[in-house]
DNA sequence: AATACAGCCTGGACGC
DNA sequence: TGCGTCCAGGCTGTAT
């Protein structure tokens, strides 16, 4: 699942193709859903001609700075990918959308569960301003994490999960940034104690790196694994509480288990982890 | 303000 | 083997 360290390396896979630079001779759009809100038409109409100056990333968006002051904004959701051909090569009929290079090279937005989006736009910051530091923002420092946590209060799990609040992490490493932090994903943000959410932030920032390093976490095979520039990621291994139900943790032998939270699958260690709700 | 839930999708895992 | 059913996930919109 593309969360940030899975975003980031699709940018840098696209950034040392040596895609910036290049100019879009043509876009075709083969599900209009892919570009909502604009149509097809309007989509292709507004990206032809345009050149990629740079490819930068805000949490799990990935914003392409183009010429003409204009940016497309990319969203993976679950199952997107951007790949690179050489060629025009053979029709795959998850590819949503494909971009006609001048260098006879072709992007295709490849999407099997057709969540994601793309979005052409003037002011993506209409959209980017919706979302809280990015988790790996420097600017973002422990003293204001602490304040951003003790300011609501919510299940921290659920917290962490909302863009609004900090943006970058999914499920996944929601729950290694807990386990490693030895909170309880029940915890009301409020709750923590400083010492405790600034060991949270550090915990899940060194999971970010070390996925980052791994180029991310790919699962199981075939149409709906994570892959970017041809290639799995090498982060599951790394993965100590995430998909582990009913197995032993790592640290104390405990039994792994799994909740819902917020209807999302929440995998943690009852005793790394102690329920100290209040 | 927080929560719940449907909807968007479809491959893959599972049970029979 | 082949069918049916359910699940996974991020995010938005709507309702409570």
């Amino acid at each position: 699942m593309p969360e940030l360290p899975e975003v980031q390396t699709a940018i840098d896979d696209l950034l040392s193709a040596g895609l910036p630079g290049r100019r879009i001779l043509e876009a075709r759009v083969n599900r209009p859903g892919s570009v909502k809100p604009l149509d097809p038409d309007q989509f292709s109409r507004m990206v032809r001609g345009l050149v990629f100056r740079g490819i930068r990333r805000r949490g799990k968006y990935i914003i392409f700075t183009m010429s003409g002051d204009l940016s497309i904004l990319a969203h993976l959701r679950m199952t997107g990918q951007f790949k690179l051909s050489s060629t025009a090569d053979g029709t795959d009929p998850h590819d949503r959308v494909i971009f006609s290079l001048e260098d006879r090279r072709t992007l295709r937005f490849h999407d099997t569960r057709a969540f994601g989006r793309l979005l052409c736009t003037p002011s993506p910051g209409d959209i980017l301003d919706r979302l809280g530091p990015d988790a790996l923002d420097p600017a973002l420092t422990p003293v204001q994490f602490t304040h951003m946590l003790h300011s609501r209060r919510r299940q921290i799990k659920a917290l962490l999960l909302d863009q609004g609040f900090i943006a970058g992490l999914g499920n996944i490493y929601c729950d290694e940034g807990l386990y490693r932090a030895g909170i309880h994903p029940l915890r009301r943000s409020d709750t923590l104690g400083s010492g405790e959410a600034i060991l949270l932030l550090h915990a899940i920032r060194s999971v970010l790196a070390t996925a980052l390093r791994n180029r991310g976490t790919s699962l199981g095979t075939g149409e709906t694994n994570y892959m970017s520039g041809g290639k799995r990621g090498e982060n599951r291994s790394s993965l100590q509480v995430y998909g582990r139900e009913n197995q032993q943790c790592l640290r104390c032998g405990s039994i792994i288990k799994k909740i819902y939270v917020g209807q999302r699958g929440t995998h943690y260690c009852p005793v790394c982890q102690p329920d100290q709700r209040k």
